[in-house]
DNA sequence: TGGTATAGTATCAATTTGTATACTAAGGAG
DNA sequence: CTCCTTAGTATACAAATTGATACTATACCA
């Protein structure tokens, strides 16, 4: 598990932390997208730069490291050449579907620009 | 609006983006638990501070007026002495609550020391 | 005259996050 | 012998985010 240093004190203030905690594990820039492109099943690394063009290869390896650690996403290493690794949900990872599948009905229905958008 | 240069090419590559669109709303730190104290009705700048005192001043300024450029929040200035500033959540920041409290729920259930969640 | 309260700003420093580029390993093709 | 592939690492750097601290305005209260 990563680290989570969330800096509470002992007074008991921790209401919002539920939510807190679950924007720390799934929040991150990338992980959302990710975890959605893996509900539909197992995706190879380079898949992955093939859906998302835009997100770093290191981005892309230190966002599905922490998905990792936190016990969210299955990696799986097959020993080939050239090298094959799968990734993929684990039964912790689905107990996310229901928020990501919400967070996509949300953005669909209320993002403007839902299918050109590009600029200039 | 706030920006929101995605940065994708014409290729139609944006499956994932919905999701996406979701997080950058109410992917911030702060905000997904500051919607989460709106839910239960107006709130004032100082209220956050207490309820949440880990959060710097600056951050709770920025955080609530990003949310409220995205016309998720409201904010009600009352000229007086001294000030008073009401937040709360807009009919189009309202349609997030079910994302919220599933948020809630999930980090609830999941959240090792849960010691001293919500008081409800 | 000074202190209290609220809701902020302003400024700078530190931390986190992201990008770009080059590099690795290992086996097979040419 | 060199190039191709995949799935990364390593390094250097740039940009964005976050934090710490000090400061503002205004009216009331003593």
């Amino acid at each position: 598990m990563r680290d989570r240093e969330s800096g509470y004190g002992s007074t008991g203030d921790r209401e919002g932390c539920p939510v807190e905690y679950t924007l720390d594990v799934i929040g991150g820039k990338w992980k959302g997208v990710l975890l959605y492109h893996m509900i539909d099943g197992t995706k190879r690394f380079n898949e992955f730069k093939r859906i998302c063009p835009s997100i770093s290869q290191r981005m892309l390896t230190l966002q599905l490291r922490e998905l990792e650690e936190d016990g969210i996403v299955h990696r799986e290493v097959f020993h080939q050449v050239p090298p094959k690794v799968e990734y993929s949900l684990t039964e912790f990872g689905q107990t996310l579907t229901p928020i990501i599948l919400l967070m996509k009905e949300w953005g669909s229905k209320f993002q403007q620009n839902s299918e050109c958008s590009i600029e200039s």
